[in-house]
DNA sequence: ATCTCATATATTATTGAAAATGCCTGTTGC
DNA sequence: GCAACAGGCATTTTCAATAATATATGAGAT
């Protein structure tokens, strides 16, 4: 998720890491259409290496892409948003699980190193200072990622990634910040994967994602969709 | 999956569904590379059409696509299908169990019409008579789909789908036909889903894909990948 | 007024060619 | 003999133009 940019990167890698982000930050709409040629302008690329990446994104589901009648970015519902939040909690605990059995000090070293950075930033949004969302949701996303990153399989933790991102779509449209809660939650995570307490992990996790979505759909207009 | 050819299909989609095809039965070998002049004149159609769809398979994960340097078909691993097999695991379970909590008569027909279609065609391949891979396996899948079909839930559904092909490959690599014991497991599983008996379905269900990636392991000169 | 059909416009899907990049080979220098 | 560099070939990546398809417009009939 939200790579920090390789050094080199082909057009076409560029064009797609600024479309999925775009989409991914709401700057493009839900249930707004692709056209081509506008694409084509705001994005400085040619249409077929857009058409490239646009399946891409389809086959991702951040897009789709009824055949013959073009493009258009994912639509959202509270339906859709509550089987992601599921799905999610579904990915992450079992992963959570296996990487509490398998973690090591390696492990533990990503974990409070992710953690900390987080709190860090978490301090300084309840402050009203300096309020960075995506950079925000990166230390976010890197959190909970160390948390898992031991369970062992890449099958399970790209499947994650790619779950993870359309979540976080959701909550940025509705750009939640429940600052104070998340962050303790955060802490208890962090003192679960160092105690390997599942039971109590998967708790605050379903506690966690629960509440974000209800928040979400709470926040926003995605009730009237 | 494999859907049965809707009536009209654009050149691309065309295109799509047989490389797909092939990939999954093996046509296209793990790790071969894929070069878009080759493809341009097998597949009949622009290296930029083919580029679309290879974006895709790379998207969904049948095919590589390591950056300035071309596609290749997905290479296959013993690690990578233990982690598919205990995906498909994870996802197929917890669909399940939802399927069967939520499961009308609607489903129980779908379930016992798709068990029929399989048991027949299974028979069928037990008398050497008229081996069908294809069609078999396609069965399996109508089959396992019904189960979870009243899960309630598209993204799992479609999550479930892409690793259910996946794990598909593996087994047509090392055609396994594990016709008698396969069989049973499934007249089991159906017997599990009229009476809503999770506990034993989960439990056949492990048995039935953990004993399918043994043999396809035993079988094949996986391990030596 | 509204519905239908035909025409026109806009948009997408597909193609083939140009530019960029990686890869192999053969040669030169040490 | 071996390593490194340069040139040429193979392949991929990107582009702009053509063909196909869908959407919008408007005239004529009921």
């Amino acid at each position: 998720m939200l790579k920090a940019t390789p050094p080199s990167a082909s057009v076409g890698e560029m064009a797609y890491r600024r479309i999925r982000s775009d989409i991914i930050f709401g700057k493009l709409a839900p249930g707004q259409k692709l056209k081509l040629e506008l694409l084509r302008e705001a994005y400085e690329t040619s249409v077929s290496t857009l058409r490239e990446l646009l399946n891409r994104l389809a086959s991702e589901g951040l897009v789709e892409a009824e055949g013959q009648k073009g493009f258009m970015v994912a639509p959202v519902s509270p339906e859709n948003l509550r089987e992601i939040a599921a799905m999610r909690l579904l990915l992450e605990g079992h992963a959570l699980a296996q990487s509490f059995e398998a973690g090591d000090m390696e492990w533990e070293g990503r974990v409070v190193a992710a953690h900390h950075k987080l709190a860090q930033m978490e301090r300084r949004m309840l402050d009203q200072d300096r309020a960075d969302p995506e950079l925000w949701k990166r230390y976010d996303w890197e959190f909970h990622h160390a948390l898992i990153s031991a369970c062992g399989s890449r099958v399970l933790l790209e499947t994650h990634a790619a779950i993870y991102d359309k979540y976080l779509r959701y909550q940025m449209v509705a750009v939640v910040f429940r600052g104070e809660i998340a962050a303790r939650e955060h802490q208890i995570l962090l003192d679960c994967a160092l105690n390997r307490d599942m039971a109590r992990a998967e708790q605050v996790l379903a506690a966690h994602i629960d509440g974000c979505v209800d928040d979400t759909l709470a926040r926003s207009a995605l009730e009237a969709c």
